[in-house]
DNA sequence: AAGCCCATGTAATGAGTTACATGATTCG
DNA sequence: CGAATCATGTAACTCATTACATGGGCTT
């Protein structure tokens, strides 16, 4: 039997079946629709596409541009759109939830100065507070869109996990500043927004260059 | 410039400094540890040892055993203990919360039939109230280890974040009823619990303090 | 007798990241 | 004039997983 393919693959070919695109703006799109639970490269999905068409299950057709470089429009085939039924089909694998950075750092925090502690967790905040705000816009964005719906849900899960983890930083706080592990928090500058569109501008090119 | 390490090296080796061990038993309170959020298989800790090794953050002592095989046991050394802090005085990387296989496939949902959208939300239920029910069990059991804080803390993170996708299913559950993209759910069977205790991690079920 | 536990590793494979290469166009 | 955007890829690398190898002791 085939051993089975990675669910890059196949979210590279869903994105796809969803609208055809050039390699370039499939990458985009990804990053939109996929990026804040399932992350695709730009150079992976070249890799992917180059997979799926030796599988038959997408096809690219030359588009001359003027002023821009020509570009390859893929889309997928018949073939492919029974390969992403039959995948969908299937039970979803249950890994691939784990891995969080801010974690195994913390678990370590008995070693660590109260002020390591302190920016440990003001950065886990930050980064926490710019993907809701981040996936709140979103949410609300795709309200007014025809096809959003799942794409609506799907960052309310994100959303929801990202104000459970807030809501378990306060608890975390003042269990720890109660014992002095911590440094009592800062008040916050309300004049100062730009910490907040920073981080978020951060994260997002932290994952691309970086 | 010293090319910086993955946090797996410095998780072993953090792990290390709680506790002199040998890499299987190493592995095993990883898999207890820090299983739930940044998994280290065994193979992994055993190369982790080796590059720590040529690093002088550790150095092992073989234990000669009568009807055991004979171990290697191993402890971090002070220059380990002064990387293992430096590591943690360093911000932590913002990335690797990604990457969740069930919403890669419920973000294609539309693609889905309601069926198959049911039986999907349906095992990620049951693999959340898994781990909701393991980790509380953790929770509780870490209240009366000294050690145990930072423990506890990390699993309260795990326990909470189980709980809001566990409120975001049925949000989307009733939401999707109601259109009839899913059909209503079928009643548990109150006797079929096997499924729960398949679902459990195993490593989990050993939790003595070595 | 089968199968798990202890204990340590090697080998193969593959997914994903990052750096690099190229080059026209457009915008500040 | 430099930077960003559009566009496509190659090459190198490394983290991590999985399968395999070995073998005595203990339990069902």
């Amino acid at each position: 039997m085939v051993r089975d393919l990675p669910e890059t693959t196949y979210a590279v070919l869903g994105l796809l079946d969803m609208e055809r695109a050039s390699g370039y703006d499939l990458a985009a799109f990804a990053d939109r629709a996929l990026g804040y639970f399932w992350p695709i490269s730009r150079t992976l999905v070249y890799r992917e596409l180059g997979r799926l068409e030796s599988l038959g299950w997408v096809e690219s057709e030359p588009v001359p541009q003027d002023r821009l470089p020509d570009k390859r429009v893929w889309s997928s085939t018949e073939e492919g759109r029974g390969a992403l039924t039959a995948w969908l089909a299937q039970p979803a694998v249950p890994g691939g939830a784990d891995r969080n950075g801010f974690l195994v750092k913390f678990f370590f925090g008995d070693r660590m100065s109260p002020e390591a502690m302190r920016r440990l967790l003001d950065d886990y905040r930050e980064t926490l507070e710019a993907t809701r705000a981040d996936l709140a816009a979103l949410i609300e964005h795709l309200a007014g869109v025809p096809d959003g719906r799942m794409g609506r849900r799907s960052a309310r899960h994100g959303l929801r996990t990202a104000e459970a983890r807030l809501a378990w930083i306060d608890e975390v706080e003042a269990e720890m500043t109660g014992t002095s592990q911590l440094p009592p928090a800062e008040e916050a500058d309300p004049h100062d927004d730009s910490a907040h569109h920073q981080a978020t501008r951060v994260a997002q090119e932290a994952r691309e260059t970086a």
